[in-house]
DNA sequence: ATCGTGACTGGGA
DNA sequence: ATCCCAGCCACGA
């Protein structure tokens, strides 16, 4: 539910939903963006999961929308984020995510 | 209040 | 195919 800070300001959504993102998928900054209604800020939905780093938030399983983990220099090492990925059966095309097996949309739950 | 920045995205050359 | 440019929203100083 979302009757803690969730669903108030903009970080709220984003952290509920990448929680929520199922374990072996990955999801894009578009589309949490446009879930969330904002659609063309997926910019600020990076800028976001820039703070859960260090937090339960997985942001590993977030990429853009080529399926690069663009975001993973600004984990603790910039392996950690395709090691983790690995870990959890997401297939790599190169350095990359292969969307059309592991893409996940957020839903309303 | 304004200005600048950013883990993005889409379109054009 | 790759590279570059402009637009977009939210937050910190």
């Amino acid at each position: 539910m979302m009757t803690d800070n969730s669903s108030k300001d903009f970080f709220g959504n984003v952290f509920g939903v990448v929680k929520k993102i199922p374990k072996g998928k990955v999801t894009t900054y578009g589309a949490i963006a446009k879930f969330l209604g904002a659609g063309a800020s997926a910019r600020t939905v990076g800028w976001a999961l820039n703070k859960t780093v260090g937090t339960d938030l997985p942001a590993h399983r977030v990429v853009n929308r080529n399926g690069e983990l663009t975001g993973k220099l600004h984990f603790s090492t910039p392996n950690m984020m395709k090691e983790l990925l690995l870990a959890e059966g997401i297939n790599f095309n190169n350095d990359k995510v292969d969307l059309e097996k592991h893409l996940w949309l957020p839903e309303i739950d």
